[in-house]
Order: structure tokens, then C-alpha cells, then sequence
DNA sequence: CTAGGATCCTGTCAGC
DNA sequence: TGCTGACAGGATCCTA
């Protein structure tokens, strides 16, 4: 799914263009992905809590969104426009609805489909008080903005024997980062995505914090990341992946640091890109307890060719 | 409590 | 061409 740059470029591009519109009905295609009774009403804002993105109709009902791993929004306007935020294939041009779509929400002036290929994401129509207080909304950390490098350390701490890059994709412990970023960023820090949590310095989460701004600051800026599946909300492909991504997707290419080939591996499931060089491995059980010098980043010479 | 793996689902692509 | 297995920008559930 896109990641918080690219939700928050829907919701961006959306608010645009559905903010004071009239929600007349909706149709579901796949009862999987709705949750919920009919709704209706005046859009009144769009809000984003990490990747959720949240619709407020003028009548206490909210709907949640969330693309998960292959949603997309697009937007018909009134027959010129059509904006699209998502897989971006053959959907943004071709009929809809089609074999992908599975609900449909018709606004006043335009209509709003919710294509999503795995039927991992979904829509559901709750009232707006309890937004706030949704399972998955309610147990989501504070996004890196919001958060300082001795809270994450802290919470680092206390899985100190997990794998860096998985428990950063925990959206409980930091809240935005998938996995581009997550390899963007532990790049940009130079720390092996496989290092144990206990051996992160103070330093190095600064350093992990900082990059994880700057990464989605970046992305955000320049609307949103592609990889042939996710295009800003109007349509216009974003670009991170080309113009940032240093490391993702850039396996058998050089490193532009240190021109080291880039390798993929895997990493608690998930394929995981990193420089050999700049990202040093982490240390073995041996060498870690010969090494008891607290303040020293526990790391060993690369051993790529 | 943490840690790791399986799982939801469909489509695409590489390799026979 | 057709088949098969691997894989995919997420998050939850189950097990140890």
C-alpha cells in the first residue's frame, strides 16, 4: 500500500475535490471491503492518522479508508477529470468500474471508487466521535514529527532482541514508515536493517528519526513515491523512487555513496534493500560480547568484494 | 510480555 | 504456450 507520503498525498489531492460535495449513496462490489450500514451526507474534511485515511460527513458518520498493500482511489469528476491515487495500471484510463473495484461511493458531482486488487484494505463507516478511539487508530505511535529520539529509543529498548527494520515497520513503536522507507531510512542512517534493537545507540536513533523525517519529507514534497502502482491523488505519477530512492529497488546497482552494489535480501519476510558497505552488519554473538565498550557502534568491516 | 511465522487475496513475472 | 512457484510499499492472528 502507499505509505504516510503517499496517503497524505491522496488526501491532499482528495480534499481538493470532494471537500462540500454530497455522498449520496455507495454501492459495494465485495462485501469484504466494506464494513458498515449505507451512509450519506456533505463531506466536511479529509483526515489522515497514519496510513488511514478518514472522510467526516456533516452528519457524525466518518468513513475510514485504508488501501493496505494494493488500494486505489480514483476520483471521477464531472466526465473530464479523473484523479487517481493507487495502483495506477490500466484503472486511471480504462471503464469503471472493473474487475478490481470494490466499492463505489457517488457523490453529487462525481464518483469516487475504491479499487483494491488483494482485498486487504477496506472502507468502514463508523460515527466520527469514535474515530479516535478505533482499535487500530487508538494503538498507532506518534508519527516521526511527533516523536523524540529518547521516547523511540525507549521503545527500542524494549524489544531489544528484534531485528531493527521489522520493528520500526510496527506501526505501535513509530508510525508512518513501510517498507521504501524503511529501507530508505535505515540507509540514510547507515544501520543494518538486521541489527538487534538493544545494540542502537542513541546516535544511531537520532540519526533513524532524522532520516525517517527526511525521507517522507522528501516524498511528500514531491508527491508521493511510485513504483509503477502508486501515482499522486490528480493523476500525475509521483516520483520518490526516481529521484530519491537510493537503495529501494536499486538492488545490482551502485550505491551512490560509496558505489558498493546494492544488494536485496530478506529480512522478517520482507525483501530489503541495502548498501554492504555503508550499512556495516551487525556484530556475532562472539564478537559482541568481546566488545563491551557501550559507546562504540558495534560494527565490523564489511566483508562484500 | 516479546518474537517469529502464517495468513488474508489476486495478479504478475521468471523459469522451466 | 502452459504450468509452477515466488513475490508483492500491510497488518493481524496464532503459537512458543
Amino acid at each position: 500500500m502507499p505509505e504516510l507520503p503517499e496517503v497524505e498525498t491522496i488526501r491532499r489531492g482528495l480534499s481538493q475535490f470532494i471537500v462540500k460535495k454530497k455522498l449520496t449513496g455507495t454501492e459495494i462490489l465485495c462485501d469484504k471491503s466494506f464494513q458498515g450500514g449505507p451512509v450519506a451526507g456533505i463531506v466536511n474534511r479529509v483526515r489522515r492518522f497514519g496510513k488511514a485515511l478518514i472522510i467526516d460527513l456533516d452528519n457524525q458518520k466518518s468513513l475510514m479508508i485504508h488501501l493496505r498493500m494494493t488500494g486505489q482511489l480514483i476520483y471521477d469528476g464531472e466526465g473530464r477529470e479523473r484523479y487517481a491515487a493507487g495502483h495506477p495500471s490500466d484503472n486511471f484510463v480504462a471503464a469503471l468500474p472493473n474487475k478490481q473495484t470494490r466499492v463505489i461511493l457517488h457523490f453529487d458531482a462525481g464518483t469516487l471508487y475504491f479499487n483494491d486488487q488483494r482485498k486487504f484494505g477496506f472502507i468502514k463507516v463508523l460515527p466520527t466521535a469514535e474515530v479516535e478511539h478505533d482499535p487500530f487508530i487508538k494503538k498507532l505511535a506518534p508519527e516521526p514529527w511527533d516523536m523524540s529520539a529518547d521516547n523511540l529509543y525507549a521503545k527500542l529498548q524494549r524489544h531489544k532482541h528484534s531485528c531493527i527494520k521489522p520493528t520500526i515497520l510496527d506501526q505501535t513503536i513509530i508510525c508512518g514508515l513501510g517498507n521504501i522507507y524503511a529501507d530508505e531510512s535505515l540507509f540514510q542512517a547507515r544501520i543494518h536493517p538486521e541489527r538487534k534493537c538493544g545494540t542502537i545507540t542513541r546516535t544511531e536513533v537520532a540519526r533513524l528519526l532524522a532520516a525517517a523525517k527526511d525521507v517522507m519529507e522528501k516524498s511528500i514534497t514531491s508527491g508521493g513515491s511510485t513504483m509503477a502502482t502508486y501515482v499522486k491523488a490528480d493523476g500525475e505519477k509521483g516520483d520518490y523512487l526516481e529521484k530519491f530512492a537510493q537503495v529501494f529497488h536499486r538492488d545490482g546497482k551502485p550505491c551512490l555513496v560509496c558505489g558498493t552494489t546494492i544488494i536485496k535480501f530478506k529480512v522478517a519476510g520482507r525483501g530489503t534493500h541495502i548498501c554492504p558497505h555503508c550499512q556495516r552488519p551487525p556484530l556475532s554473538e562472539a564478537e559482541a560480547s568481546a566488545c563491551d565498550s557501550s559507546d562504540k557502534i558495534p560494527q565490523k568491516e564489511p566483508t562484500n568484494a
